[in-house]
DNA sequence: TTCTTAGCCAATCACCGCACTCGTT
DNA sequence: AACGAGTGCGGTGATTGGCTAAGAA
């Protein structure tokens, strides 16, 4: 299916990188700061927030990718909110974000196949 | 409803510093879509708030695991071993690859230039 | 065990989630409390710096409503210098002929 | 059909990255 | 020695709203 070929795609996208320093969309000192709001945490090592930023590129490509997917099922061309919360409901990776995108915000379509 | 006339300071730091710039957000998710998609503003500002909260999952994990091995400073390795642990499997490959390839130029090049 | 249990807020059914999630789910809720602000879907401000939304403000726009673009500024800019020169004199106007 | 709303444009300025020092291991 | 937090500086891209087609309802 699609997103196995996805994940084909990036992992040659990486393969074939060599400019890393210039090549992140991210800001690297925001990744730090969210990681810092945690207490816990002390210190950081420097490839951190680098490797963290190919990590939420990834995670963002993936939401979208898969909430599209939902968008075009209720032939729509504009994706919204409720199409990510049907995104993350079919993928228990995703149950992480139970409190952010509740999921009694699906009441309305509903579709399995 | 509708009125934010209330500024209340919560933390230490400012609201919008624990938030990706959504600018930055759109152009990740535009990559993932087809060149006429549209998104919601809705949609836009959950994307922000899911990328916040994946930061904080998995560094509360790696962070744990740094405390219990009592060391101070979290590494590529643990941020690593945390997804393995909360299961994102498909992510590993890439980001080990990612990661091995950072350190490579680095041990290049220590200083930025020739 | 396949799956765990998850005691959620607002449900009074109990809610099964990833059984390698499970305990850190509970972990970030339990830290998010603590901070007191981020647990409920925040509020969104109509925008975060007063500078830049005077900035925006007071740029010029076109009659779209979009911001001038560079060329559409030295058109403007030229109206009012003719219109500086004389007004309703003969212009140099480039291209009719 | 009606009516809500997201894309479009680019100039300022808040913030990012970098170089540096100092403390820790 | 090796490496990260803290600080200050300079350069820069994220932030930003009015209008209207696009499209959700």
């Amino acid at each position: 299916n699609n997103l196995n070929l996805f994940w084909q795609k990036q992992l040659k996208e990486v393969k074939k990188l060599d400019d890393f320093k210039t090549g992140h969309e991210l800001p690297l000192a925001r990744i730090k700061k969210i990681m810092k709001s945690d207490d816990e945490v002390n210190k950081i090592s420097a490839e951190v927030p680098f490797l963290f930023s190919k990590a939420c590129e990834l995670f963002i490509l993936e939401i979208t990718l898969r909430s599209w997917v939902h968008t075009e099922m209720n032939k729509r061309r504009t994706l919204q909110r409720t199409d990510i919360s049907n995104a993350l409901s079919r993928s228990d990776t995703f149950d992480f974000l139970i409190d952010i995108v509740p999921r009694d915000e699906i009441r309305q379509t509903k579709k399995f196949y | 409803d509708g009125d934010d006339g209330g500024q209340h300071m919560g933390e230490d730091g400012r609201e919008h510093d624990r938030y990706l710039p959504i600018a930055n957000i759109i152009r990740i998710m535009k990559k993932s879509l087809p060149h006429n998609a549209k998104v919601a503003r809705d949609a836009k500002d959950t994307v922000q708030d899911c990328v916040s909260e994946f930061i904080s999952f998995i560094t509360s994990e790696a962070s744990e695991r740094c405390l219990q091995e009592k060391r101070k400073t979290i590494n590529g390795d643990d941020i690593i071993a945390a997804m393995i642990t909360l299961g994102f499997d498909n992510y590993i490959e890439p980001l080990k690859a990612y990661l091995s390839k950072y350190r490579e130029s680095e041990k290049k090049e220590p200083n930025g230039g020739s | 065990a396949a799956a765990a249990v998850a005691a959620y807020q607002k449900q009074e059914e109990p809610l099964y989630v990833n059984a390698k999630q499970y305990q850190r789910i509970l972990k970030r809720r339990a830290a998010r409390a603590k901070t007191e602000s981020e647990n409920k879907i925040r509020k969104r401000k109509p925008y975060q710096h007063e500078s830049r939304h005077q900035h925006a403000l007071r740029r010029q726009r076109g009659n779209g409503g979009r911001f001038l673009t560079a060329k559409e500024k030295e058109e403007l800019e030229k109206k009012e210098k003719d219109a500086a020169n004389g007004i309703g004199s003969p212009t140099n106007d480039s291209g009719s002929g």
